[in-house]
RNA sequence: GGUCCGGUCGUCUAGUGGUUAGGACUCCAGGUUUUCAUCCUGGCAAUCAUGGGUUCGAAUCCCAUCCGGAUCACCA
């Protein structure tokens, strides 16, 4: 019978996770989802030193952001727990006394100093330190408290990965490496394999920063007698300047961080899933569905890839578009926040309505904030924007001041303050003053909003209401004769 | 330095022996929207890292070189 898939994402909880690691929970998600498989969280825990308080909270609530739901870990539970790494340490030292046992592990209480004594000096001789040349002739018996170290029996090792290929590890890629610290935790090296075997997890997915060590990983698998997982190595993410993995240290942001910037988390998924994969066609928008469906760890790329804000913006603007079209009471609910304070006092009803006029000119739902404030408050008045704009540059500012004028006469008439009724008036007024449509609309736009885009003139006069549209054309017109 | 991985438009990529090397983002031009943005059409843009092979034919297969990245912890 074929194994039930089951994958998970491991990281430590050191702080927020950010864009350059978090593909290594989306393509275990999708694997898992794809083959009606499991998907476990599990929290790595074991470094006491880098520790972050909160990080946990922090890498929760990133995954439920992006609609990663997972089957086990922290708030779900499971039968296969504790999935916090330092509440396993019994499994860990279980698993070492096996080695023990073997012959494939002994307690080490080798100073740091010594060892870094050795390191020197292979470092000088101009070969490559391997602490197994070092291995001291006797060693205690081992109980928690001393470190644990494996000891290597170095063979050539081949295997496959999914995204790299049938790959070699020689001889010299295989040491004697700490299993378990002073501390009595285990290292990242000995916990993963040892939590996977035990969960049954069939596919680990991971940076390729962890390539180097997999001639120790192999020799363990080995020494344990425990089935290789299926291993998928991804490529990593580089920051803008293309030339370094994206990190913290390097400011990369917290995948938190766009969400306050207003990306939708179908716009995020859908971009980190098709950085480094796509399915061969010429498909760019991808739910988490068609994800789900499509994803082919074999279609993975080989090569690093370059984070592109400004395609994660303008796919980001593809999906507030799409998601106006096919669920507009969920982007409502979404854009929420990110009104102006200056709408505070303003009811959804009438947000929904700006909404639907302006939706199609964000790209974030941060935009709402600068593109909306006219709506709410008057806005101030700058008569540069007006006089250099490309239209009205040739005309005087009198003339500017006729023409607003004529408009304000004009929509002074309208009874019925509709779309429709402001559209004929304009249409009307165009034959009346003998202007070329950029010439009159430009100035109106400019002066009702003194924004850099505007929806549809009638539409946005219509929300301002008639009083409102005709006191700020009557502003600038006070402005432009006081200039004079 | 040792080891490992990689290398197609500026960026993300399609491509597995025969293509005018295709698409997307960005940028530019035109059009629609009576303005801006959206949208539509078109354009700029890769001598496929370089040099050798193999082959009638190579981005695709082989070798070498160069360049880039990762990793060499009682971190993960």
């Amino acid at each position: 019978m074929k194994k039930k898939v089951v994958t998970r994402f491991a990281p430590s909880p050191t702080g927020y996770i950010h864009i350059g690691n978090v593909r290594s929970a989306i393509y275990p998600y999708l694997v898992a989802r794809q083959a009606g498989g499991k998907f476990i969280l599990r929290i790595e825990d074991t470094d006491r030193a880098r520790y972050v308080e909160g990080a946990t909270e922090l890498i929760v609530e990133t995954l439920k952001w992006l609609g990663l739901d997972w089957d086990e870990g922290p708030g779900v539970g499971g039968d296969n727990g504790p999935y916090f790494q330092t509440e396993r340490t019994d499994i860990y030292y279980e698993w070492g006394k096996k080695l023990i046992a073997s012959g494939r592990a002994y307690a080490d209480t080798t100073p740091a100093e010594k060892i870094g004594e050795y390191r020197e000096k292979a470092k000088a001789e101009g070969y490559p330190f391997l602490y197994r040349n070092y291995r001291p002739a006797e060693t205690p018996e081992w109980e928690v408290g001393m470190p644990l170290r494996f000891k290597a029996e170095p063979k050539n090792y081949e295997y496959h990965d999914e995204v790299m290929g049938d790959l070699k590890m020689g001889e010299e890629t295989q040491d004697d490496f700490i299993l378990i610290k002073a501390d009595g935790l285990p290292t990242y090296n000995f916990a993963h394999i040892i939590d996977d075997v035990t969960m049954d997890v069939t596919h680990v997915i991971r940076g390729q920063e962890y390539l180097p060590s997999m001639g120790n990983y192999l020799a363990l698998y080995d020494a344990l007698q425990i089935e290789r997982p299926i291993f998928v190595h991804l490529p990593h993410i580089l920051g803008p300047s293309g030339t370094k993995k994206l990190s913290k240290r390097d400011g990369a942001k917290s995948v938190t961080n766009y969400r306050d910037e207003g990306i939708l988390p179908e716009a995020m998924l859908n971009f980190l899933a098709c950085l480094g994969w796509n399915d061969g066609t010429e498909q760019e928008i991808f739910t988490k569905e068609d994800l789900i469906e499509k994803f082919r760890l074999d279609r993975i790329q080989r090569a690093s890839a370059r984070f592109d804000e400004q395609k994660l913006v303008w796919l980001n603007g593809q999906w507030i578009r799409k998601l106006f079209v096919e669920n507009p009471e969920e982007l409502h609910r979404r854009a929420h926040e990110f009104w102006d304070e200056y709408a505070k006092d303003t009811t959804d009803e009438r947000k929904n309505i700006i909404m639907s006029i302006i939706y199609d000119r964000l790209k974030t739902l941060a935009d709402l904030r600068g593109m909306t404030r006219y709506f709410f408050v008057d806005p101030e008045v700058d008569l540069d924007m007006l006089l250099q704009n490309k239209f009205l540059k040739k005309m005087s500012e009198e003339e500017l001041q006729n023409l607003l004028q004529a408009a304000v006469k004009k929509l002074e008439t309208v009874e019925d303050w509709t779309p429709e009724n402001i559209r004929t008036a304009l249409n009307e007024l165009l034959i009346e003053t003998k202007t070329k449509p950029p010439v009159l609309f430009s100035p109106i736009r400019i002066a009702l909003s003194f924004a850099p885009f505007s929806p549809a003139l009638p539409e946005t006069m219509e929300v301002l209401s008639k009083e409102v549209v005709l006191a700020r054309l009557n502003a600038v017109i006070r402005a432009l004769s006081n200039e004079r």
